[in-house]
DNA sequence: CTGTTAGCGCTTTCAT
DNA sequence: ATGAAAGCGCTAACAG
């Protein structure tokens, strides 16, 4: 079971692991390198003869080209569009967006032209307009960050016909073809927090789920599936806890005083509280403005106000689904598969991260990503 | 606080951005670029003028070299030993000694042979003997998992006096000068494990603590941080539950059963348990074995066997400490420290990464690693 | 001391 | 259709 205690490896030393280039393979095939970039690429204007004693050498060796090499001398100029919700400061979507810029700058060398269109994520009309726009725009592909189902659907079918690939991330939308998406499998990630809150609360107790009111009526994509995972997490498990469900809104936040103050007058052992969206820190003020202690929470996102509200104990538990992981290997694999014609892994699900006040603060919002 | 809907970015692209190279400093100086290089790298024969000239305009424009670029024109060779605890598969040390060779495919370019001395974990006799070996050997950095502490500082004594640059990884030593160490906190991860197993269990319940046995009786550094904090935990929260701290061999296992029974026949009620190394499995496998069921667990790192038991239901929480990416960060820190003289930040401490059944399958062990 | 030049591995253009 | 050659940004060896 244990090795011996003493191994020597040499790395790029040793006379079997040579590092094979474009120039070795062109001379295993008895062909130039033009004439193997040529196939590699696709390009064409290559003999039958000449392909298939390339592609012969290609099956045996491991050839693995030199991406960054490869980068510098790359001419070729690519337009990417991008829409979102709004951003704002320290919230979720800055995340994805960091993220989307990080993989531009390891790839500083490529050519990428980058239009950033945002919508309204609480108003449904104002996805609608956004979409129409980007509609209109010439772009080697796009990355989406959806919100509503049937506008998202609508704009895919565009790109469908048009044939210019897209990656989702954040959430992925049914009846879309996209090359990849980058997300958390929201359902788990409901049934995980259902988990964690009813393992710090009493069998009796109650849980308020909070979610957020929309213009047009619509719930986000990833909210309905969390809240199904929550449900059905409470039902297999048999819990006995009472689910009350509080509409909150982002856009009219006076109203959200009535919602609160409704909830707490009308019940008599103060509930748990679990918010499925990134708005956990909103509640967390509510209650330490009105000295309301003792309440257990479980949120979402790693935003700079929710993780404040985690470190001062108010959050118990905090779930992250790495935004900034989505948003540089969404851009990464578009730029890979734009360049390099790479294979792409079409379902990508991210990590979800279980933070609480002790482990918080070596949490990496980007520097866990190498590669 | 929210922004426009319509940003446009142009990356890469626009004229204020133009990246800039090695000759355009060159130009804005009035040398050539085999000057500035010359400077850049600190390789002497530069006028004075030349040097005050340049590093005026280093000063004022932002250059950020192509590291990939760099590597592949580099000639230099370097030759980096590492040494840690023996490798078994899927356990702890084979995610380090990944992480590792991730950063030299990584640095493909770079010619670095590699050197890995393992010694037997459980023995300070081995863990001596393989130290007196790698003092023998020439080198340009080390990087040393340590398990002793009198032993490692001997170590690091002797590549302080022939200046040889060492990083650590796992667990950082006291009363050594390391180049930098990446490591987890073991106090807060002693500590958050003792707030995970006391939030699942009730306020009497015992807690059984398991230590590994070693040859020439002395403990690893990062099991003493971790119990440490896990005591610390339990006293600041003026916890009531009873610590049974419970030896265990993995060099003579036929002992544990007799540990083990002792410990379960003593107990009225069953107690949790707690593994603060990483053969959390070993006991999950005594308790299904024996048919002891609805034993609350809480264990360190995601090896294989853990993961298994964690999957099963067996262990409740697992905590991980990003293993590869402590590997990685540790040689690619060392290869940019070597090749670029690039600074180096000193402490790093790693995610403490809180699994459950639930969020295992979304961990990534080396995907999550960009850059 | 310093400018010039020859690579590194890959893409792309230009003759053939 | 294909080989030769230029060029990407950088380092290192070579003449002066």
């Amino acid at each position: 079971m244990l090795e011996h205690s003493c191994i020597k490896i040499n790395i790029n030393f040793s006379f079997m692991h040579k590092k094979i280039r474009i120039i070795d393979i062109a001379k295993m095939a008895g062909v130039s390198k033009g004439t193997v970039d040529r196939v590699m690429h696709n390009r064409g204007n290559v003999s039958d003869s000449a392909r298939i004693a390339i592609e012969k050498v290609l099956e045996k060796v491991n050839y693995k080209p030199n991406i960054h090499v490869s980068a510098i001398s790359l001419k070729s100029r690519y337009k990417i569009i991008v829409t979102t919700p709004e951003v704002s400061p320290g919230a979720y979507w800055e995340s994805i967006h960091n993220g989307i810029r990080h993989a531009l700058e390891e790839y500083e060398n490529v050519r990428v032209e980058l239009q950033v269109f945002t919508y309204n994520q609480y108003d449904v009309y104002s996805c609608r307009e956004t979409y129409e726009k980007i509609a209109a725009f010439e772009m080697d592909a796009l990355i989406i960050g959806p919100t509503f189902n049937e506008e998202t659907v609508n704009l895919c079918k565009k790109m469908d016909e048009r044939e210019i690939p897209y990656i989702f991330v954040d959430s992925a939308i049914e009846d879309t073809s996209p090359l990849a998406f980058f997300s958390a499998d929201h359902y788990v990630c409901g049934y995980m927090m259902a988990k964690l809150i009813t393992s710090i609360i009493p069998d009796h107790a109650n849980i308020a789920i909070f979610q957020a009111v929309r213009t047009g009526d619509r719930s986000a994509n990833s909210t309905i599936l969390r809240k199904k995972g929550f449900t059905d997490y409470l039902e297999k498990n048999r819990c006995t806890n009472l689910i009350l469900s509080i509409p909150f809104s982002v856009t009219a936040p006076e109203d959200n005083e009535m919602y609160l103050s409704r909830l707490f007058r009308s019940q008599r052992d103060i509930p748990a509280i679990v918010v499925l969206n990134s708005r956990g820190y909103f509640i967390a003020n509510y209650l330490a403005t009105n000295h309301i202690k003792g309440v257990k929470m479980v949120c979402m996102d790693l935003t700079t106000a929710n993780i404040k509200a985690l470190k001062k104990g108010q959050i118990d538990y905090l779930i992250g689904q790495e935004p900034e992981y989505q948003g540089f290997y969404a851009m990464k694999t578009l730029l890979e598969y734009l360049i390099f014609k790479k294979t792409v892994t079409k379902k990508n699900y991210v990590q979800l991260d279980i933070l609480t006040r002790e482990n918080i603060d070596f949490y990496k919002n980007f520097n866990n990503i190498m590669y």
